[in-house]
DNA sequence: CCGTATCCTCGGTGATACTG
DNA sequence: CAGTATCACCGAGGATACGG
């Protein structure tokens, strides 16, 4: 028997959906695939130091972010609503940005996981070094 | 003036060199990158549900976990010693993980995580459901 | 049973150029 | 200033086959 580019597709699909039945069920999937893109946390990191800030303060904090990912990310925050996107119709453009309640509310068990971080990375990072085979 | 594909290499490891600089210097960017992957976070709940698991019995409870990623992500778990790794020299071979204290001990932040997850999941959902534009 | 070895795909990301 | 549009790339992850 044959597999179809039709039926390829039909089977990615499918995959695709069981994925999304998995995330919705479990939380855990859902949190960590929120989670593991590599800019969001550090986005709301940045925003949490002042109450307002506009594009280019956002990614001055963060230089090594490209201009693209810097609003894709920020629009993916702005759809989950853990950031607020205000724009002023002036000449040149200004937007600002400021985390929302529930962004804020995010903070504290960031806080904590940031903490965990902070106390034991030093010791990863050693037995990672001393990590043979 | 042409950028040959050796030119490319040094860029390549300056580039390579100055993330792991910031990685290293910033410790909100080290647990985001660790954290960050697909199923690290996963194994660790998994391995918490219970003392002392085996190979096939982590995989049986993450269905959709290919072979060869529960065993990269074990040793990765490993190298960082949040995971300790147990062989029995028998036939056919049986192999025991367990969590460390290390890994024991990012439970607590971990689940202050996923209690938020679970609070507001249902707010972003949907509110990604009527993010429009 | 518990892996390792290959090969390959695909999507997230960066670079660059352009617009209102 | 604050974006969009386009293209090219790499590497995480999956599929498959084989090994002790």
């Amino acid at each position: 028997m044959e597999i179809t580019i039709a039926d390829k597709e039909v089977l990615m699909s499918e995959e695709k959906i069981v994925n999304d039945i998995i995330e919705g069920i479990c939380p855990i999937r859902n949190i960590i695939a929120s989670i593991s893109d590599k800019w969001s946390l550090l986005v709301i990191y940045t925003l949490s130091q002042n109450p307002k800030m506009r594009f280019g303060e956002i990614h001055k904090s963060i230089p090594d972010i490209s201009q693209r990912m810097l609003t894709v990310t920020l629009r993916s925050l702005e759809a989950g609503g853990l950031v607020s996107r205000q724009v002023f119709p002036e000449v040149p453009p200004r937007v600002e940005y400021q985390l929302t309640d529930l962004g804020y509310s995010l903070l504290d068990p960031l806080r904590g996981l940031v903490n965990w971080a902070l106390n034991n990375m030093e010791v990863i990072q050693e037995s990672r070094k001393n990590y043979q085979q």
